[in-house]
DNA sequence: CGCAAAACTACCAAATTCGGTAATTGTCAA
DNA sequence: TTGACAATTACCGAATTTGGTAGTTTTGCG
């Protein structure tokens, strides 16, 4: 009957319409839906059901990165691919913290937008040879480094996250049931094993060392 | 004369013979070198100056991240590319850490591995599709949230980084030239602007939320 | 010019942290 | 069983931080 189905937001009618006429032709996949604007996403995507949405960025209203928040934030399995023209750091990072699955640019040839929309659609995450590089070198970045063993106790670990969170001495005594003077026992071996002499310096060294967000 | 030049880390013999051959066949490229382990990386790429090294990681004596780790390091141009059967999220992200340009599995098409090469040759990141996802996925999820702008002045901004690095009031105030009671003014408008109320939370946030890595 | 924000200084009192020393109890492994 | 280590409690004095109040000077902007 139909194979994949494909909307597309993109604010520029006649890519529009190559779009549209490149999928149609392509025989496995159905245009359910064309729009110039994000600006009513949800509804859109309730009225056609796609499996993948084709998404510009620099549209009026709303701008594709916010569109791709509402997609992904209500339906969480929709596979959203990025077209677009642009290539620079910011927004190709923005479009994928907002949940795109992938993202090609508009210079490509036909072909590869097929290609794409397909991986895209079985699982994969079809980028720009550019992209895919950027992506990669970023993650290297930001990759948090070989995590080493400090070697501190349970008793340590849960006193030193408690204090990430920005308890006190006194409050972590409280919450852990234990004396004032245990917890500064407690916080002495952590200053010896971490090779700090202060709360900063240990809050520090925890959260970029090792593992404590602490929102 | 001879386009791009590979040479690939496989202890598996017959793997390396199929490379080897498809490499040959291919026209584009020449395989300058085939090892069946990364022991003497260095060495052995000093002799034979690749465009690109095939490297698995399971082998014996060094692995095979252990390998890109080393050409990464002394090497910064050569590209790399991963071929392995590996697919776990660990061993991935430790090859993209270590430097590695590019990750595809064993089981993929012959064709595929030749448009890899080109592709890492050419400044891409060939990668099969469920690493792809893998990646772009983890990069959502480490990438630093919108950062808030708390509205700190620029001398607010110096002293909590200051604080952040573990100094104290008293060694903030010698470092800026000031007083220690004009810090504690500081600190207080820090405070306040972070709705926080002691160093710990100051150093936390300012991590988390801003940018302040220390060391 | 004049206002507002930022930068700076000061002092007091209370709360908290830090470094050192010392001791008890329980557990796990050599 | 003995020794190493984790967890616990305790006390002292010194250093540091925090909250409050109150000022002066500098700077940027309309």
């Amino acid at each position: 009957m139909h194979g994949i189905k494909i909307i597309i937001f993109d604010d520029n009618d006649s890519l529009r319409d190559s779009v549209s006429m490149l999928v149609q032709d392509s025989g496995d996949f159905t245009l359910a839906g064309s729009y110039s604007n994000c600006v009513n996403v949800i509804s859109n995507i309730l009225e056609t059901k796609p499996d993948v949405v084709i998404m510009d960025i620099d549209m009026p209203g709303m701008n594709g990165i916010e569109g791709v928040r509402l997609i992904r934030k209500n339906f969480p399995t929709v596979q959203i691919l990025m077209l677009t023209v642009f290539d620079d750091d910011e927004k190709v990072f923005a479009a994928i913290k907002a949940g795109a699955n992938g993202y090609i640019l508009k210079n490509a040839e036909p072909k590869n937008l097929i290609h794409a929309i397909s991986e895209v659609y079985s699982g994969g995450a079809p980028m720009a040879p550019g992209i895919a590089r950027k992506v990669l070198h970023q993650l290297q970045v930001i990759l948090p480094a070989e995590q080493k063993d400090y070697h501190l106790s349970m008793r340590e670990k849960e006193v030193l996250g408690l204090l990430v969170d920005g308890l006190s001495y006194k409050m972590i005594a409280g919450k852990l049931n234990i004396t004032y003077d245990t917890v500064r026992a407690h916080m002495k071996k952590i200053y010896e094993k971490l090779h700090v002499a202060s709360m900063t310096e240990a809050v520090a060294k925890a959260i970029n060392q090792k593992l404590f967000s602490a929102e």
